[in-house]
DNA sequence: TCATAAGGTGCAATCGATTGCATTAATATT
DNA sequence: AATATTAATGCAATCGATTGCACCTTATGA
């Protein structure tokens, strides 16, 4: 039930000029004279006159949108994202339009061809658990819209990407542990096929090489990524006979887990066991112990999408792909404080 | 750099038909024949044919997009609603543009304008915290555009509203500290001229009067929610000489700052003092003691605001403004079990 | 004084899909 | 056989803004 809105053709009855000068008097066209211009500008704003987009869209075949895809709008790092990107492209004059995969590739499929059909300029995605291959990616290329992949991405897919340094991440984690005394370390990982997930495992296994251990398999769990999970695996290593001195989760929901039945078992941390988590979810500041975890600066992922996506927005020719590693941030708490230095520890 | 895309023109040639028979192939209309429908159908399949939306809502003065505007995406809550919106309109064809006011009435009022200019169907909104009246909703009724606002309202607007019984929650949470034992409770709420923690507040004065108590303007801190603030006037509390014992906080965060100096002064919760928040973030379950709080449904709101827009989108005349109260939860967890009964305790 | 340039506007086509009305062909009715 | 009816398709206008080109007026230069 929308009503009629004010167009250029109102204004321009309304002066007796033609629209195609009221068109340009409203985008300052060098041609039009100050007085016109001034005249124009005056009705438009008497009038209520607010330009259709939509029309314009239509004409110069280019939009003002911007396209995101996440597997899930609600989860903490995802959120994070979708603000920094809009943090960016907003004072651009581009708005964004979300879409949701849920995890499931079929609808990611079906997001990309709803923002194929809304001509938006560009799109942001963090591809499903499900997508394997970069199929459906073709159809944007072939609109010759630009596309960027953030935190999980296809790597083959030749197009930009801003996506996180698990290896190093994974690295510095197990480094942490390591320094902090602990000498038997175990991994909670998730699925190895998820390449962030191989990548971190990878640098858990450097780390403890160039520290002269042998990664034991028997110490890695894989698939292990949420608090059930996390609980069922320490249940496990407890009953087992070689049991670690640490843990390092891929995930801070299966940290908690082990966290959970630590103290369920009465088993100190980080005395004891020494444990950390990775991503840095809210909660994890606030356990007891706080969880030693690694931040991945989602807003700052989202901004630097955002602003390589632009670029290439902007520019005519197509950008050779650049390929962004935001190095994520190990952050101590006391899950993994061992060696109680005298370091400054505020609540 | 948008190469040309196929268009319904394009089919048409490559049949020798007119286009407008294609269009109404694509659409299944009646009046075309089964034989002419497949031909369009597998010729659109074969050409990569993609329905241009934007070319699609400006003929029909109608797009397929819904506008979100709320004061910040990262919020929990927040992203929670979005996710509740996205579910609901999704499978009905609409996407979501979303917008972030940043708490700031200025950045409001700019994305209301872009909203109309990209015209959208309709509009859920959650007001930001500076916005104080409806003048800038004018402009969107003026353009027939339906608009339903959630969480944060401006209750006098004469639009739908979906929205938390904010009273009832604050009178819930109060009776179970009641309940529990707590005799002299305290209250930390947000700033009062904001409607909904007035209602909380309201609750809380209510469910001390029904159980005979007066409340005491001395236990009232208003304007506390953050951490740092609750732990502020957590401190102030313990140096006064009325201490109270059981504070009942308008928001977690506040919440948690009495908690951690509780902890820190070896203030035994729930025995010694009992402590509830409001809105159930993500962290209060695995507090140490868990945190009691109330559960606002934020995914269910988003889907009941969406419904409401749906159904004010598909009527052409306007419906009655609709007015749903969510009921709110009250989880009870440990740091408000004074009386431990044989409660199932399960971490 | 006349040609040329610059400054301002208007005309009309265009973007791609939709839709009221007209047209043609095929079938049914009397 | 002539007319009415139905089915299938085409024509052309339309949504609102943009833009290449043409046009007219006034200033500039030789």
């Amino acid at each position: 039930m929308n009503k009629r809105q004010v167009t250029i053709h109102d204004i321009a009855r309304e002066l007796n000029i033609a629209a195609s000068t009221v068109s340009r008097a409203l985008s300052n066209h060098p041609r039009i004279s100050q007085a016109t211009k001034k005249l124009v500008l005056e009705t438009a704003e008497k009038m209520q006159y607010k330009p259709n987009a939509v029309a314009s869209s239509l004409r110069r075949g280019q939009g003002n949108t911007i396209g995101v895809i996440v597997p899930l709008i609600n989860r903490h790092f995802f959120a994070n994202v979708i603000h920094g990107i809009e943090t960016i492209t907003q004072p651009e004059g581009y708005h964004i339009i979300i879409c949701q995969s849920t995890e499931l590739l079929h609808k990611e499929i079906e997001n990309i061809k709803t923002l194929l059909q809304n001509r938006v300029n560009g799109i942001i995605i963090s591809i499903s658990a499900e997508t394997r291959d970069a199929e459906h990616f073709k159809e944007v290329v072939k609109a010759g819209i630009p596309l960027v992949q953030f935190d999980r991405s296809l790597e083959h897919f030749p197009g930009s990407q801003v996506i996180n340094d698990d290896f190093q991440g994974g690295y510095q984690a197990t480094k942490h542990l390591i320094d902090q005394g602990y000498r038997n370390i175990a991994h909670f990982s998730g699925p190895l096929f998820v390449s962030l997930y191989e990548k971190r495992y990878a640098g858990y296994r450097k780390a403890l090489e160039d520290h002269g251990m042998i990664p034991d398999k028997q110490l890695l769990f894989e698939g292990v990524i949420t608090r059930e999970k996390g609980m069922a695996a320490m249940e496990k290593i407890l009953k087992g006979d070689n049991v670690p001195d640490a843990i390092f989760a891929a995930g801070d929901y299966a940290a908690l887990g082990a966290l959970l039945v630590a103290k369920e078992k009465g088993i100190n941390v980080p005395a004891e066991l020494g444990v950390a988590g990775y991503v840095n979810e809210p909660f994890t500041e606030w356990l007891d112990p706080s969880l030693t975890t690694t931040e991945q600066f989602g807003a700052e992922q989202g901004r630097q999408a955002a602003q390589v996506l632009l670029e290439q927005i902007r520019t005519e020719k197509t950008l050779p792909a650049k390929k962004l590693l935001i190095p994520p941030k190990l952050i101590i708490r006391n899950s993994s404080r061992k060696i109680k230095e005298a370091e400054p520890y505020s609540i």
